[in-house]
DNA sequence: TTTATTTGCGCAATCGTTGTCGGGAACGTT
DNA sequence: AACGTTCCCGACAACGATTGCGCAAATAAA
């Protein structure tokens, strides 16, 4: 009575559903008269398909899952707006699933994506997962799958990340360069790809300058709130003390920032810090944040644009590759050393 | 072959499909030992019901839909979080739409959700929107429906929003006794619900307190990036100039942070700036920013709590009301005068 | 005129699940 | 012995759309 039906079409046309569905999409096996009957007629009555109905046919669901750690988070939210965007204009579908960082919701995220049947599956890992055989066994259910930012290299998947080696090791290359010996880091847990990554430039770029990497100046977080503090006080007590701080993460730029603030430690003249982040607020804060910056919405759009290929094209898409999109260095004061 | 279906249970219990159906849902017609047989094979295949099946078949989707101006803001991506994780509780899925602040793309996204069956649909409208017919089409349709933040009282729905009113009353009043006397508000359209509360607080408060309500002092802004400068440009063109900002969101206060800084305003010695936002960072910014608090995540909450309400009780729930969430004022910096 | 071929369309199955109906077996009641 | 009840369960249709198959009529070829 209330939406509009195929069968509503073909009573009032005195037609089959069959043939309205064939001139619906236009089949050549049509009348071209009856045809555009029936076009004007859906047109008129604003005819829409029932995705439903589409999807339990089997064909496609015309939806693709997104499941990241958090939304309330300035990365993910504008990643998923560039995903959104994209899949928008494919005609498609976001359905969101958050693990809050947990590896048992995103065990329960997966499976409730794959129950809807979504189209493909965009997804960043959450801290606590290192085992991968939920998302393997989607893959040999032949499931699209794109990785992004948080990925997992026990997957052959198509993944999109930024350029974290490169981005690192521009920071602390900087760093270094602004004449600061001892730097720490303050990253996020060790067995995520990024931190790795991350972690790897930090080192490479010590090694090339001759500096020594210490590993007590490195300090894994994870992502719960006002850890920094602890983490920072731990940094601050080794002697000799660091010069200079390089986040992995918002929240820890943002609390390393709040906590040497509160020892009253001045930013860059004893010691430098720079984030990895995402923050659109970098230059309005106390003292501006240099950071590295990455594209998050950028890497959405690929992603997405991966995913959508790879359930239209099927078998004869491109095979698994790594995106790497470059991440720049935006130089403020925190960094900014006048000697 | 893949996922398990009623009929692969029926088949190998030399059942019929209904009686697995009756017996999954343990109606009392089915011997309790058949019952058993069929919940225990179930488990072992580890059986769930096909939710798209389900949707079709007409009882509901478990899935809602939340239809947002732009999840890449702070306020948005916090509501959504408390949206998804009482959804989550209560075993919905959260479908997400992005207006980017354009009425047709809103009426689009009301469509699509509609076509997705949702079950409800949580909605804060965007700021082209004057006209509200496509929901009131739903409406008619009992199409459960909660509006939050933004909302329209063309629409008798449940709604949440934050005490708009006593905030903007509050952040003016604060203002006013701090010394100000020509208070500017920034502001979005005019015809939003929450500027128009906004705008009502602070006229209250300069009434209260014997000072003129100047609509030269008051200029709307769109969403768009960067019109901040043009407007607190205006404002500071007049004379007397003002001696405060009290503006209405997020981007507007940090535009006009950053461009009174640009013109070496000095803040809040020159003028004083409070902001009706949701930032995370207020207190890390350069001055740190007065703000009045809105509770985003908990008006996701409450606004999901209602809905769900709604679609489970159906015409025994609650009548529509006005939930009204309150806000604080945290003053920091930029607005604190020592006189 | 008879036989092929094309054109245009309908029938029925299908996807996974539930609701309606009805029927056989076992039991209890006269 | 005949009838009425329960108790369990299966057949069938339906939700909305697609699709393989087949069939009739119209046209072309023989």
């Amino acid at each position: 009575m209330d939406t509009v039906t195929i069968k509503d079409i073909a009573r009032a046309l005195n037609l089959s559903t069959s043939t309205v569905s064939r001139a619906l999409r236009g089949s050549y096996e049509i009348n071209p008269e009856t045809k555009r009957l029936v076009l004007e007629y859906a047109e008129r009555l604003n005819y829409r398909p029932n995705p439903i109905a589409l999807s339990l046919k089997g064909s496609s669901s015309r939806a693709i899952g997104v499941i990241v750690p958090q939304i309330a988070n300035y990365y993910f939210s504008q990643a998923i707006n560039g995903i959104e965007a994209i899949a928008y204009n494919r005609g498609y579908h976001v359905i969101i699933f958050q693990t809050h960082e947990s590896y048992e919701r995103e065990v329960a995220n997966v499976q409730q994506a794959l129950a809807r049947k979504v189209d493909g599956l965009l997804i960043s890992l959450s801290s606590e997962t290192s085992d991968v055989e939920h998302l393997r066994e989607l893959q040999e259910r032949n499931l699209p799958i794109v990785q992004f930012d948080r990925v997992s290299n026990e997957l052959n998947t198509t993944k999109v990340v930024a350029d974290n080696f490169a981005g690192a090791f521009a920071a602390t290359e900087h760093l270094i360069k602004s004449g600061r010996k001892r730097i720490a880091h303050l990253t996020i847990p060790p067995w995520i790809s990024i931190t790795q990554e991350r972690l790897a430039g930090y080192r490479a770029a010590l090694e090339q300058y001759g500096l020594e990497y210490d590993e007590n100046l490195v300090r894994y977080g994870t992502f719960g709130p006002d850890e920094a503090d602890k983490l920072v006080d731990e940094l601050l007590a080794q002697s000799p003390r660091p010069d200079a701080f390089f986040t992995a993460s918002d929240r820890l730029a943002l609390g390393a920032l709040a906590a040497l603030q509160r020892r009253n430690i001045a930013i860059p003249q004893e010691v430098s810090l720079i984030g990895f982040t995402n923050l659109n607020v970098a230059d309005l804060l106390s003292p501006s944040l240099s950071t590295v910056v990455q594209p998050a919405q950028e890497i959405g759009q690929m992603a997405a644009e991966r995913l959508i290929e790879l359930i239209e094209r099927k078998q004869k898409a491109a095979p698994p590759s790594t995106i790497v999109v470059p991440s720049h260095l935006a130089v403020r004061e925190s960094t900014r050393v006048s000697e």
